[in-house]
DNA sequence: GTAATAGTGTCTTTAAGACATTATGGC
DNA sequence: GCCATAATGTCTTAAAGACACTATTAC
């Protein structure tokens, strides 16, 4: 039991001092895919500064007061911001992964890092930022497999960059975020092809047709075509029921 | 681009200063669910101190060093040391929520808060521990429902307990995770019981038993009855494939 | 024309929904 | 014997799997 003479909340947070504690740092870390020529891609940068200079890493940030910002903002904040002050491109969709808080994953200091997933199809060519010596989309088969290159992600950016993939596979299946990966308008066979690149496997098209059309709010016909194909936009709905239903899978 | 000479990462690290730095607390939140008298009950606590002082809250524990350890551990050990100390219960199964870090959910500084899932059959009565006036499982619905009483769950609890709920609910669905809930060896009444209080709907017995039967890993008959039912034990399985569906909804 | 992709149709198989029915043990 | 609950059985319906087929446009 705290041992303390009885005070009010005001009083109690008036001496409160936030300082005399030890410092744990806060990061957020963003995993952003996006489809290009049919193949899943991540976002990576070159860290331009140690630790781990040199190595190719998900785009971050600390968690620390932003100018002109009274206060800390949501977690979301830091994510955008790491994606436009590290590599210029945007996210159309934004959720939190997972925080990773293992001890010795950052050499510095204490690192809690708060990982977010970004998709959308409409990045701009990364550019490197802050910090960064390149700025690249990577099809996540080679980044899993960089050791056979004599390098690896740093930090335990692999580690997220799985949990990542993994994440993302088992939301295509009961969930209508795919059409994040699409434009606007887009054809089945479009969205069929983001469920190919991501479970990377051959999908069905005419179960694949016949399922997407009974899913209502899943996808929603435009007035116009693409060549002799029907344009569809996103509908309403978020969630599939039933899914739509994928074998096993590993990755990488 | 970070201006610095050139230097190796060891001399980096060595003139590196934590303290630079605004400081940002990480703290553990656990939502520790069972089922008692076939209701979803969620473990809380009365804080003894401010800030909510008197108010229920979720057990939790800042994120700092630990005596005796160099270093920091991985975060679900401060999600035990929260059970423990707060409550003096233990859990049997323990998964990542989500980490909630929206300004203003502390009044005394900026707290990153990483929310933890707990679950067990096997919870023995809580006893109020460090900083606690009491402690005490409490049906999620009335916990839900605070504010007819005129009270309310402290910080952002109300949210995160929300987020629980849903996810458990969720999981259920498409995961063997209801088994976590049961003792070693139950019957499929007993599940079904799982099923009921965590969805709060009836459940069909006929089809229940056929599709946990079906299903291959999800439970395993042991070699004794309690009565005529037949006792299972959890198999191998993680997830329901295809999985156990619910209707809607919704929480409180 | 041909090739490629868009889209339809059909038969089979799987599994869920909605029950009714039988079986067994506690009292 | 009676009740509660354990367990099985059956018919219907929903939806997926597999795969053949037709349609349209680019070239």
């Amino acid at each position: 039991m705290d041992i303390r003479t009885e005070q009010g909340e005001a009083e109690f947070l008036r001496d409160y001092d936030p300082r005399k504690f030890e410092p744990v740092a806060v990061s957020v870390d963003v995993v952003a895919l996006t489809i290009r020529e049919d193949r899943l891609c991540v976002l990576l940068v070159k860290r331009a500064t140690h630790p781990f200079k040199g190595q190719w890493a998900l785009p971050g940030t600390f968690v620390r007061p932003l100018p002109g910002y009274d206060g800390f903002s949501g977690l979301e904040v830091y994510a955008n911001r790491a994606l436009t002050r590290k590599a210029f491109v945007n996210g159309s969709h934004l959720e939190q992964l997972g925080t990773f808080g293992h001890p010795g994953r950052d050499p510095r200091m204490h690192v809690v890092s708060v990982a977010y997933l970004a998709f959308g199809p409409d990045f701009l060519e990364p550019w490197p930022g802050d910090g960064v010596d390149e700025a690249a989309f990577m099809p996540v088969k080679e980044a899993g497999n960089l050791h056979q290159r004599g390098t690896q992600l740093a930090f335990d950016h692999h580690n997220i960059l799985a949990t990542a993939i993994g994440r993302v596979r088992d939301k295509l299946e009961y969930t209508t975020l795919a059409t994040y990966f699409l434009p606007e308008a887009f054809t089945i066979g479009d969205l069929m092809g983001v469920y190919g690149a991501v479970w990377d496997q051959p999908i069905n098209k005419g179960n694949f047709f016949r399922k997407v059309r009974a899913t209502k709010g899943f996808i929603e016909p435009v007035d116009s075509k693409r060549g002799k194909a029907q344009l569809y936009t996103a509908g309403l709905a978020r969630t599939l029921y039933p899914p739509i239903r994928r074998e096993g899978g590993e990755w990488p």
